[in-house]
DNA sequence: CCTACTTTATGATCAGAATCATAAAACTAT
DNA sequence: ATAGTTTTATGATTCTGATCATAAAGTAGG
């Protein structure tokens, strides 16, 4: 989102987190713009049984966690490292003198916050009206989607999430989303070869 | 959000709706701004056999539809008017160009946006983890927090939702709402008079 | 006032996803 | 190579919210 050389112009540091490691707690104050530089992050939360529901996954460049930055409330999810990973952290008044000083940038947060709210909507409606299928295709279809700029329909994108985080992105529950895709795939929306599904 | 001078000075023209009539459908391309004058307006989706999500409920000079207008994709649900309404209309050109010019303004947007992407965020956890009454109480106490700025907790607040527009926001069914209210009254979280709900 | 429709309400039944149990295969770390 | 963990897999059972049926109370329009 950012580029490396503003970042570090601005005082952004680069911090190491292990699997597992978390970024930041649901209900605290934010600090600090974040932006992967190496390793994937999940925004998640998890209820009173632990069960856990994945916001968002985000890899290489993407940046994270920004809503409260930009209006007064704290953190709806947590942040949790997936891997090993490598994230850029600049202090929230840094960030946002370096929006106002660039205000290119600042549209091009103002339209990625409009289209992470557009993916919202489009989940929470499915979640809420639609069977398990649909949702997983949904899912699948939006990661697709983002895998690569342009990717055609006609293409095959190798699904790399497990069924587990599938399970967590949809509200569902492994065995399902392990049953859905088999049923997925004798109707033809997908295949799967050494375990991994291909759509 | 925008102020009515400023609406009429940037070319907004004021449209009537009737009940039921929509202003703009999923799928279609955003071409205006809207901001509600009088009345209500919702933002929803209906699925094959016809179940409704509501994403939203937009009152007195609440704006909505705006994230298609910021980034490039197509409306990802309808706006319908709940009750006779009136709603400023501003084409997207004369929009941006306003925007621009009134920085302030534009900050003003993005942490609206930044606002709604909280709720959504808190929704569709919500809505795939947490059991009915969970989800209940999550949507009143969000209404309650919207209906009047600084609204304290001690304070009762009159519910005006029905009980299907409930089901609807929290993608359940409307006998499974009226039930989770019942129990709800018994555990003592809300109580129930003449059919309305307080909390 | 009368008729339509909407909203709230309640009981009975059903269905589908969650849950529980178990296990094999595939990684990971030592 | 070995032990431990994660992932995928499948069958049996349970349970909760959806569905179906029905009705009374409330509201709106002519």
């Amino acid at each position: 989102m950012i580029d490396h050389t503003s970042l570090l112009n601005s005082g952004a540091i680069l911090k190491k987190y292990k699997r597992g490691e978390f970024l930041f707690q649901e209900g605290s104050i934010a600090r600090y713009y974040y932006q992967v530089h190496q390793g994937e992050i999940k925004m998640n939360n998890y209820n009173q049984e632990g069960k856990e529901y994945i916001q968002g996954i985000f890899t290489k460049e993407k940046s994270f966690g920004e809503p409260p930055l930009f209006a007064d409330f704290k953190y709806p999810a947590n942040a949790e490292a997936i891997v090993d990973s490598e994230v850029w952290q600049l202090p929230k008044e840094k960030f946002l003198k370096f929006l106002e000083e660039n205000p290119h940038i600042h549209h091009k947060f103002t339209s990625t916050l409009a289209l992470r709210l557009y993916y919202k909507a489009i989940m929470v409606s499915e979640i809420s009206t639609q069977e398990p299928e649909h949702r997983i295709l949904r899912i699948l279809d939006y990661f697709k989607k983002n895998s690569e700029p342009g990717i055609t329909e006609s293409k095959i994108y190798k699904v790399e999430l497990t069924r587990q985080q599938l399970a967590d992105l949809t509200g569902l529950r492994v065995e399902t989303v392990i049953r859905s895709i088999k049923k997925l795939e004798q109707k033809g929306e997908l295949f799967i070869k050494d375990r991994k599904v291909y759509r």
